[in-house]
DNA sequence: GTGCAACTTGCACTCAGTGCATGATTCCCG
DNA sequence: CGGGAATCATGCACTGAGTGCAAGTTGCAC
């Protein structure tokens, strides 16, 4: 799954990863808000400009995936047998990597309950996991464009409405419950529609 | 249903119109990111400081209700009939909502054509509307808060799914069938649930 | 080891957003 | 009608996010 490591793939996760647990520390402690750029990459030891080397803006450290995360949602989403039901689909991938990523949705839970100023920021998972959701449900469903986004669109609701209810004390599979009981409670029409 | 018109309401309102209707325009020429708040100001003939007197910041002049527009929602929410099905008394009102203000409507859309880098913000209605319809929603309903957000939530993924799907030539009714269409696709398990 | 490509860094800059102090306007009440 | 209080507009100075550029550094291939 990974390259091979060459030095440098390596060392550009080593440094992602260097940053985002140093900024996440900081925000449990302090807040989104209360923690500046300057003081994050004094943190992780690098400079002011190769943070944004590797993130596009302070939003960007909380909730860009890992480097590894777009393999893995690719994986979870191809392994799902052919003509299970897409809503179905859909609930079990988001599982799947919240399992895989339950670390982070953690952190993520304890710098959302000490930044209020983040509330409205709905972004519990990077755009691109949503885009790649997208694309693959496109290729599966043959749904037109704006019945594939109803749906992809109902199911990050669903997933952003669970986690501000989730009592991180429950652990991540407190998680899944709020997941699955929106996804029971709220459902697109797609009767017996199969994913090809 | 206005105060009477003391000269400072009065004031307040022209100049919130004022400084929205010049920022919608020059940014519906050259897109979001390339007005200035300094342009805005100019524009409008206020100082800058002003401007956030009346804007909490960049965004807000594009995605802020009209300060009519509390009153507004709040006469459409309790206008709905008792025992109305919760679902169809959140699209009636968006319906309504949208037919009064499809002015606005119709420029934020332009601006979000002139914007490409204002995708991703979800907002087409503010969120003042949906803490309103929120709580008229736990009055009415009865839901417990996961299924009530679960509820409002999802009537705001239609409409914000809706939105960039909507052709402006058709006009705000254009924009009405697809709300219509994405209620009836994605409903929440409300059976035979009415609102009181 | 030499040369190329990728990465890091510092510097200088623009612009969003805030706190504070001050002057102008409106309102209210005697 | 006049004067004090509340509200609003404004200028100024400041912090902090984000970007462009150019120079230095490091890994990689031959």
């Amino acid at each position: 799954m990974v390259v091979a490591s060459p030095v440098r793939e390596r060392k550009k996760r080593e440094t992602w990863r260097l940053v985002h647990a140093a900024a996440l520390r900081l925000m449990t402690e302090r807040g989104f808000d209360a923690v500046s750029i300057d003081d994050i990459v004094a943190a992780a030891g690098i400079s002011r400009r190769t943070f944004f080397n590797y993130f596009a803006g302070k939003e960007s450290v909380v909730f860009d995936p890992d480097p590894d995360d777009p393999a893995l949602w690719a994986a979870l989403l191809t392994e799902r047998p052919a003509g299970e039901p897409l809503w179905v689909s859909l609930r079990e991938v988001l599982i799947g990597y919240t399992t895989a990523a339950a670390d982070r949705m953690l952190l993520q839970r304890r710098v959302r309950l000490a930044s209020p100023e983040l509330a409205g920021c709905s972004r519990e998972l990077a755009d691109q996991f949503w885009v790649a959701a997208r694309d693959w449900a496109a290729d599966r469903s043959g749904l037109d464009e704006l019945h594939l986004d109803l749906t992809v669109n109902a199911a990050r609701t669903v997933l952003n409405t669970s986690c501000p209810h989730w009592d991180a004390d429950t652990g991540i599979t407190g998680l899944h419950e709020l997941i699955r009981a929106g996804f029971a409670f709220v459902t697109p029409s797609l009767p017996e529609r199969i994913t090809s």
